[in-house]
DNA sequence: TATCCTTACGGAATTCGTAAGCATG
DNA sequence: CATGCTTACGAATTCCGTAAGGATA
């Protein structure tokens, strides 16, 4: 057992199992990728793919058993070569994160800049996707960190820390009449055409409990991903938006108003998601904590020690 | 990176970081142990071990990460090899049980002889020892299960698991004194030399507390880790005996008699203990729920992965 | 001086790529 | 017949044991 063998097995699954392509992605030749899984299997004495003639077309039963130990075996060894970078050099390497439009625009910056000042060593990547990319990009090791609002807390491998929490507010024209309102209401803002996020992004679920809740049925004129873009067709007097408050700035906005709507959206929370198992270098706790100090590098860790931390266990 | 290294790693922290002892215990040359070592360092780009001249001394910090990390690999590729022989044939294999005299002699046979029949291609092993003996034998994988009423459950590496309560019994030789008393104190007790248990073993702790608690002072005329040598000088009127209950059996130990002291000590529990981590085979439930049948598959599992389960952390 | 790690070197085993073979859709 | 896994074979690499070297207690 090698390796090598793992990791052909793995990435085989990661491409449905065509070898071809596994192949491919490892730059190497298929034949090999084909004897060393042969002999892997040999060597457990269970076939992990289940072939048809000379096709792979599912896991074995045990396959699936193998398949989940060889993930952890990979991301052992992955955590056994960032020891290694941590101790060699703790101040350089890289650091990638996986984040929705709204937080690379409106909340990482800071932290962005801040991280460069202290890591001018470190090669950062914001990669930029849409919730569910996000999760797999963590579970697949692509990314270190993930930011954003939804989904995040529902993958069992990652370990979602709340990071900060924010309401959404509405945008309108400077001059529309819902500006006049005291206290917006539901019904009052179900007359006009609604500009917001697309369904599987920044809070928009909370929006639609809301209205749901409610029993209003409302008209979405336009979903963008993108705040700005939202806010570019209010302002051409598409419809309200609905966007995250934080996206709003009354220096550059200056043709829109925001206006307070607390009391009718719940609240959200995004969060900072890590893939349970990995090892962080200490950069990357630094840069969590410097996009929201209640994250310190001990509170993280206790939290991903909670998981293990399962006493004796009384039936 | 390969499992050879690691292994050589592991097995040189065993043997208290003196390589040629490990590279004999692994049956190969010490020079390729060292080679393998320093290829890994290299390749890691840290010193594991620390070198005072050419000897090793201690492990560096980053070593102490790696020593970790490579425990848990090669405890995952132990689980990948079991995965295959599960499969490969459910019913044979090896199990290893450690445990103490107590439970071996007396707790475990009608489950033992059970297992026996049911899996007679098994090769099944008992080995025994002290607690702390049992729990090492789990923690380097060396045993399966562990049963003993001591130790297990302070072990953070183990998953112990309440099997059965038992109590402790005073046996004094047929016409004692003793006998003739309606519900004996701890005072009553400690008028007489006692002959019990090690201090390490089999509910002893309880003992000692409860005289402790009590303020009254003993004698312990002869400790045996034993039952069976502590009924043998009882017998012959050395003193009193204080044993596991379920050791006295007034069928064969005719000589001797027993008096229910429930009410003076705590009560004893018994645990099944398992490695956090480690695959179990199919037989290793089996037998452990023909043992103590509340603790079924499920059971375990659900245990198991309990200390995984920790969700979303609020801070 | 005994113990113990490192270096050097040569034979053995493994790995890996190319080329050719065969089964499926 | 195009795709895709397997088999065969030879070159390159890696592994591993023996022998010798150097450093510490």
């Amino acid at each position: 057992m090698n390796f090598q063998q793992l990791k052909y097995v793995r990435e085989t699954v990661r491409r449905n199992l065509n070898l071809t392509e596994a192949a491919n992605a490892l730059f190497t030749s298929q034949p090999g990728v084909s004897k060393q899984i042969r002999e892997l299997e040999q060597e457990l004495g269970v076939e992990i793919f289940e072939r048809r003639g000379r096709r792979f077309v599912a896991l074995t039963e045990p396959g699936k058993a193998v398949v989940e130990i060889v993930g952890r075996l990979l991301e052992e060894a992955d955590n056994l070569k960032r020891v290694g970078a941590e101790y060699a050099d703790r101040d350089s390497g890289s650091l990638t994160i996986a984040t929705t439009h709204t937080q690379a625009r409106y909340a990482l910056p800071p932290a962005v800049a801040e991280f460069r000042r202290r890591y001018p060593k470190v090669r950062l990547s914001i990669q930029q996707g849409k919730p569910q990319q996000i999760v797999d990009m963590l579970e697949r090791g692509d990314a270190d960190i993930g930011v954003a609002t939804e989904s995040l807390d529902h993958a069992p491998n990652l370990l979602a820390l709340p990071a900060y929490d924010w309401w959404h507010t509405v945008v309108v024209p400077a001059g529309h009449p819902l500006e006049q309102e005291l206290r917006l209401s539901l019904d009052d803002l179900a007359a006009w055409p609604i500009v917001t996020y697309s369904p599987e992004f920044t809070g928009r679920s909370h929006i639609d409990e809301a209205f749901a809740a409610r029993g209003v049925s409302f008209e979405v004129v336009l979903t963008g991903i993108d705040s700005d873009v939202i806010k570019t067709y209010v302002e051409l007097g598409l419809g309200v938006g609905i966007i995250a408050a934080m996206a709003f700035d009354p220096q550059r906005d200056t043709g829109l108003r925001a206006i307070d709507v607390r009391h009718l959206f719940r609240v959200n929370t995004t969060r900072v998601a890590i893939r349970r198992g990995a090892l962080l270098r200490g950069f990357a706790y630094d840069f969590i904590e410097l996009f929201a100090p209640r994250l310190t590098r001990k509170g993280i860790e206790r939290a991903a020690a909670a998981e293990r931390a399962a006493d004796t266990f009384e039936i």
